[in-house]
DNA sequence: GATTGGATCGCCT
DNA sequence: GGCGATCCAATCG
């Protein structure tokens, strides 16, 4: 399991480290697992696409608080979206995770996305959040149990690593925040 | 209290 | 590639 330490960082540098990483979530005695294959980073003030880029408000505050801890928000009427905050307590940060490769409980995936296929499970913030049931109760919950956390997997360097703009923001497209394991199969959409 | 605009997805062409 | 679904949170009056 990855350390407390290791989410201290800033977004934009903590974001390409989670590539490789496995998620790892456990409801209902159904445990769920995937590869971190494609993230963004949302930072503070001078981050304008970020939910705490206002300072803080009732859904951003937990963007400024101590670091492995899941922010999970309410997206476009249907979805949820999770999140890894991190950096240094009172300095917001976050980073969205937005595919992952599918591992463990392939079977409880398929059932509650309603689809077989492997790359239509995980492959964007809100399907993974359904293939995982990561919904909004999970908001604010510790990463360092056994039941949901980040363990270590495969290691990406930094060649295998591409980014760009961050995707649906229609702010600060300059930050080249986006990061995902190039050529993998499972991720959101192209660069 | 009302308005507006999303860190999206799925289905259609 | 385009659009409709659908609702929360932030902002403004």
């Amino acid at each position: 399991m990855l350390k407390k330490s290791f989410y201290n960082l800033p977004a934009s540098e903590l974001a390409p480290k989670l590539l490789g990483k496995i998620l790892v979530h456990k409801s209902g005695n159904k445990i769920c697992s995937g590869k971190i294959v494609e993230v963004e980073a949302y930072e503070g003030a001078h981050d304008l696409a970020s939910h705490s880029a206002r300072g803080e408000t009732p859904r951003s505050k937990i963007m400024f608080g101590p670091s492995g801890v899941s922010y999970v928000y309410f997206s476009y009427g249907f979805h949820c979206c999770f999140n890894v905050v991190c950096d240094k307590t009172g300095v917001p940060g976050a980073v969205l995770i937005r595919a992952l490769e599918p591992m463990d409980g392939i079977k409880h995936m398929q059932k509650r996305r309603g689809k077989t296929e492997l790359k239509d499970l995980c492959s964007g913030p809100g399907k993974l959040c359904q293939a995982m049931d990561i919904n909004l109760k999970n908001n604010g919950d510790s990463l360092f149990t056994e039941e949901f956390h980040i363990q270590r997997g495969e290691r990406v360097t930094p060649e295998k690593i591409i980014s760009g703009p961050r995707i649906g923001i229609s702010k600060s497209l300059d930050l080249p925040w986006r990061f995902a394991i190039a050529g993998n199969a499972f991720i959101s959409r192209k660069f």
